[in-house]
This record gives C-alpha cells, sequence and structure tokens, in this order.
DNA sequence: AAATACCAACTTCCATACAAGTTGACAAGC
DNA sequence: GCTTGTCAACTTGTATGGAAGTTGGTATTT
C-alpha cells in the first residue's frame, strides 16, 4: 500500500474497519509496529479520530490472522514470529508448490516460458535497483504466476494467511540476505520447465523453497526477542 | 462440541463471544444453519439473551472463516459453500499428505503400524455401529495421526481454516456415501507403509484424497442451492 | 394500468457509558 | 528488609442508543 494513510490521522470516508485493518496489517508485517510491543484499542481510537469499537474489532481480524493476540482484561499485543508457524508454512508451500510445478512443465508452452523469462528478467533489474519490497513483491507474482499456468489460481489466495509470518520473516531481514541467490533458483526452474523435464523442476523448486531453512536460524538468532517457539529449531 | 449449549437460551459464564462463536460455527457447518440463509445480530442476541455487540464480534470471526458474509447495511447471511474452495483445500491436502506419508513411511516402526492398525479398525466398527459424525471424527483423527508420526503435527492446525468447506460438503451429505470405501484406501495406505514403500503409499495417499472429485458433482447436483461457483465444476 | 415518489421497517455501523478484571505502585505491618 | 493489603489507573468485555443505508410495500401521479 502507498502511505498516504499512514499519517496517523485521517482515514478516508466510508467503512473504517476495512481501512484500519490494511493499515494496521501493513504497519505489523512490514515491523513498524514490532513483535512484543503493546498496543491498544484507546491508543488508536485517539490517533485516528474514532471510537474504541472499531479498533476493537479491527484486532478481532488481527487476532484471526495471528498479528494480535487479545488477553482479556490485560491488554492486546503484537505477536512474536512463531518459529513453528513458519516451518510449518514453509513445508506446506514446498508440497503445493512442487505439486503446482509439475502440473505447469506438463502445460508449458514457448509463450509460457517467455512470459517466465521476461519475470525473472524483471527480478534482475529491481534486484539492482530497487527496493527490497518491490523485490518481494516480485517474487511472490513469480510463484503466483506459475500457480496461474497450473490452472490453480486460487491457491495462493487460500494460503495467504499461511504465508503472513513468512513475510513477517523477509520484511525484518530484508537487507540481511541477497536476492540473487533465489533469482538464480528462479532461472533454474525456468530452465527445466523449457527443457519439459517436470522431475528436476520440483526437484528445483523444493530446494529454493528449502533455503529458509538455512537462513531462518541466523535470523532468529540477531533478532531472538521477534520471535517466539525458538526451541523448535534445535 | 456436545448439545448442552444448543437449547438456544442459556450461555456459561464468563465471556460470551467464544462460546457463541463455538456454537454458531457448529451449528453452519453441521448443517443446522443452511447455506444462504439469512441471520442477524438482533435474532441471536434475544435468542440468547444478549445484546448485539457480542454477536457482532462472532460475526466477524465467522466472516473470516468464511462461514458467513456480512452485507452493510443490507444483512448477514450463512455463505454457500464455494466449489472452488473446496477443490482447492482438495488440491493443497493431496500435495501436502503425499508428503507426510512418504516422511511417516520412512520413519515408519512397528509401534507405528500397529497404532495405524487399530485405528483402522476402529473406523470398521464405527463404520457399522457409530454415527457419520463419529466416522467424520475418526477419518480426521487418522489423517492427524499420519501428520503426527511425519513429525508435522502442526500441518493440521494451519490447514483447519481450509478444510471447514470440505466438513460442510461432507457433513451434509453423510449418508450418500458409504464409508466402507474410505476405510479399505486408509487401510491401502497403511499396508503399503508396512511394506516400507513410500511411492505407493504416498499414490494410495493422493487416490484416497481424489475420491472427493468424483463424489462433488453428484452433491452438488442434489443440493444445488448449498453451492456457489458450481461453474468451476464443468 | 403502469411508472414513480414516498416512507416505514429493517439491516449493519459507530459512539458512548459502564461493568469486570488485571496490574503496579505504595503504604502498613511483620 | 520483606511481605502483604489497598487502591487507583489501566485494560478488554458488554449493553444500548442513534446514525446511515437498504428494501419493499403503498399510495400518488401520469
Amino acid at each position: 500500500m502507498t502511505d498516504s494513510n499512514r499519517d496517523m490521522t485521517t482515514l478516508k470516508d466510508g467503512a473504517v474497519v476495512p481501512q484500519l485493518h490494511l493499515i494496521l496489517r501493513d504497519r505489523i508485517v512490514t515491523g513498524d509496529l514490532i513483535p512484543g510491543q503493546r498496543v491498544s484499542e484507546t491508543e488508536f481510537a485517539k490517533a485516528y479520530s474514532i471510537s474504541r469499537q472499531p479498533v476493537r474489532e479491527t484486532f478481532i481480524k488481527l487476532a484471526e490472522e495471528d498479528l494480535v493476540v487479545v488477553k482479556p482484561q490485560r491488554g492486546t499485543f503484537v505477536t512474536r514470529i512463531s518459529v513453528p508457524a513458519v516451518l510449518t508454512a514453509r513445508f506446506i508451500r514446498e508440497a503445493v508448490e512442487a505439486d503446482i510445478v509439475r502440473i505447469a512443465t506438463d502445460r508449458a508452452t514457448p509463450d509460457i516460458i517467455a512470459k517466465l523469462d521476461i519475470a525473472v528478467e524483471q527480478q534482475r533489474i529491481t534486484a539492482k535497483s530497487g527496493t527490497p519490497a518491490e523485490f518481494m513483491q516480485l517474487d511472490q507474482a513469480f510463484h503466483h504466476q506459475l500457480a496461474e499456468f497450473a490452472g490453480k489460481r486460487d491457491v495462493t489466495n487460500y494460503l495467504r494467511v499461511l504465508n503472513i509470518p513468512v513475510n513477517r520473516v523477509r520484511n525484518i531481514s530484508a537487507r540481511q540476505f541477497s536476492p540473487d541467490r533465489l533469482i538464480a533458483q528462479h532461472a533454474k526452474i525456468v530452465d527445466e520447465m523449457r527443457k519439459h523435464n517436470p522431475t528436476a523442476a520440483m526437484e528445483q523448486m523444493r530446494a529454493h523453497l528449502r533455503e529458509i531453512n538455512i537462513d531462518l536460524p541466523h535470523i532468529v538468532k540477531a533478532n531472538p526477542d521477534f520471535f517466539e517457539g525458538t526451541e523448535t529449531l534445535s
């Protein structure tokens, strides 16, 4: 989203809850509101000049996405990033996207391969001259494209909530790891698809999605108080 | 859940929203509240002798699970079951549980195989003398057991919301299809695990989870107004 | 008869007041 | 010093009134 609504004061006319939901979700996922931080209904009510009720209902939605946790009579807190949630999301994505890439390879036409080549090339350009957030957007678009080419356009939507903790990790560690490695892996996947080798394409995809298993321990070690369930790593 | 709280009148002391959330979710998933049915805040507020606010907040949670849809100033309605959601959930489960069964086969000890044999046997017993709901519970427990044996205990929890539409389908069609076929497939999966044949076990699992692709068109045809997005089937 | 204007009865949305429980500071007593 | 009791200031939870918008029936007008 643009930061037109992040001046902490004005909301557009119309329903308040959907707007606030998007704003606060973005602020949490990008790390503007940090894991463990205490928030409160009155705090945002004053900041955005609205009543407690819409803020409260926004908190309920954020809680369903595991972005905040509401402790009755005690307070509401930005959740720390759950390591098991990240690992589980990764495992699910590996299984699902392996199947997607197998189907996409079977369906691959020269036209599809060309579009994927263009996508990878744009990633290279953005990695050099763009922001980490822009590269992240392109990365997600690439995986969504593969799903579309496999005829599984909906999969991305239904796994959206699952990917939230993964995105949080990437946002707080955007500058710690270079995108070059990821781009090279994307290119390898496309190459195997070009050769109509579904098994090899699947293996490249699985290896690609296993990367975070290697990075995660370092990220956790660098920001231990942003995470919970860290004992799962050992 | 027990039906101790389904007398439409009394709730236990304590927080109201969590109780009402469980009650209404159960009533929708089991088909007591039917797809497309109109509901309203005041309706349940009167029925349970509470104010509109807790009902409203419950609706928000149900909406996040795609069990109701809130149309501002127009009303709240029990969602019709989304055919694309069912098909996508099935696809995701096939990919994930195939991987799970592969890992579980690699890890399979005689002790694990014995536990799975017992589970299948209990399914046979319940299929004969139990209720469809009880069998459904055992079926879910079986798949959860496999995830545990693969060291992926969390997967079931994180895919819970995804499975909701699938469970709705099974509840409205519980008597239309016999469980014998499913039990036989469970047995085949365990047999391949016993033989330490991960590839065959995976294939049996995939075939098992593809069953709903065959049943779904008939269920939709028998209850067309319980579904939406039915054109996806053609 | 048919189209239109009106309006009463509904709905969800938001604001506000109060209820109920938690927490931490601070003073009293051991 | 250390424990304990008190209580004020917070938190979220619930109730209720009114605002804003939709809907469908009913007169009114053409």
